[in-house]
DNA sequence: ACTACAATTAAACAAATGTTTTATACATGT
DNA sequence: ACATGTATAAAACATTTGTTTAATTGTAGT
């Protein structure tokens, strides 16, 4: 048996370009969509040859199928921040520290940006591969929500009035993490600015919004 | 001058397939994007040839642009309606009555439903077109959503507390109009079943934030 | 009848794209 | 030293793409 030994050669040689290839692609396909992608720039910004991208994932989708699945990864692990950040605190909390977790992530410039991108890309445009994001990330996140909305509520989780309060903070948070065009960033921009700022108001307005909700009877 | 006949004759032949063109287009830019339609395609279901978009547009772009200066028509009728309906109301009426028009028309089978497609993809990959939506249509858009708003919460339409719930109110419309993938149709489903009782959500949802926030200190 | 011009059609073209093929380099195991 | 198998490289291939060209039709004006 070789393995580590080869294992450890590859590290420096093989297996690098095989995750340049991952990597690369990764913010290309977030950033113009799986078709206006081009093999060749793929393996044009990573350094590698044409035939790479075959020789490793057998053809193009087969790149694309990897990067989902290391996106499954990431965005698990977005959940999990989250709900630690929430833990034991109040459900009010709990929802300040979601916005607050979920915004800064998919706006930092670190590796989880693309990632989002590539999932919003995925909502207008399905593929095979969106069933499995929606019922092992979404879905327990969606619960999650509703849990800590329920609570401050009052209701039961899957009170319809509660999974709506849910969207509308999910909607909130999509819309403040999406890139706006140059021309409106400068009253978009004014928004956006102050990040601190925009997510205290996200989680205090859909509060507020909860609340008058719950005020409310059942349709 | 023969222009009046000429037109009247074309109005069953020529005319007709620069119409048939668009419409097809249109409809086709919006559900999969500029790039993932092939000119082909759109002249075959146009029942045209393939040189038609060349001789009519120029090119494949000037096909796209002439459908976003329609496109443009569409959603400054959009504004005009849900501003006529809410015109002498309540600011608290305005808010319901621009969801009611927005979502309404976001989500009818109507000709102005793959607009607003073409535009949340437009918003990812912006071209020199968009420039021109955003100031002419967006813009007022949120000028007026911003007069409700802070006659609302009693601050001026300029205030970052204003313009931020605003942002809140737009992010659950857009969710709202979004169609969502079928896994998640069960669960996502629930909330968008009865369209009535979204819209009146959206808006007391909204309302109720913005009262919270408004007795918030500005920061 | 003849001309002029717009619209349509079929065929062909040049460029780009995903993929395959063939050959080479290199590290490893015997 | 030799064989083995993996990774990379260069070239070529088959399709698809947007576009252009040339020929044809039909209609209006004189």
């Amino acid at each position: 048996m070789s393995f580590a030994i080869r294992e450890k050669a590859d590290a420096g040689a093989s297996a690098a370009t095989k995750d340049r290839l991952i990597n690369a692609a990764a913010v290309l396909f977030a950033e113009r969509g799986f078709e206006n992608v081009t093999v060749r720039e793929i393996c044009s910004t990573s350094h590698a040859n044409v035939a790479a991208v075959n020789y490793h994932f057998g053809d193009k989708a087969g790149l694309y199928r990897a990067i989902v699945m290391h996106a499954i990864q990431v965005m698990l692990e977005t959940n999990e921040l989250s709900q630690q950040a929430g833990a034991g605190r109040s459900p009010e909390d709990q929802i300040r520290e979601f916005v607050n977790v979920f915004v800064r992530r998919l706006t930092s410039d670190g590796p989880s940006n693309w990632i989002h991108k590539l999932m919003a890309r995925e909502m207008d445009h399905p593929t095979e591969a969106l069933d499995l994001v929606m019922n092992q990330v979404v879905r327990p996140r969606l619960d999650y929500l509703s849990s800590a909305a329920g609570a401050i509520m009052g209701l039961p989780p899957d009170d319809p009035r509660v999974r709506r309060s849910v969207a509308s903070l999910q909607g909130q948070c999509l819309l403040a993490v999406r890139k706006v065009p140059s021309p409106l960033a400068k009253t978009w921009g004014g928004v956006a600015q102050d990040l601190a700022a925009l997510i205290t108001h996200i989680a205090d307005f859909s509060i507020g919004g909860m609340r008058a909700i719950a005020k409310q009877p059942a349709t």
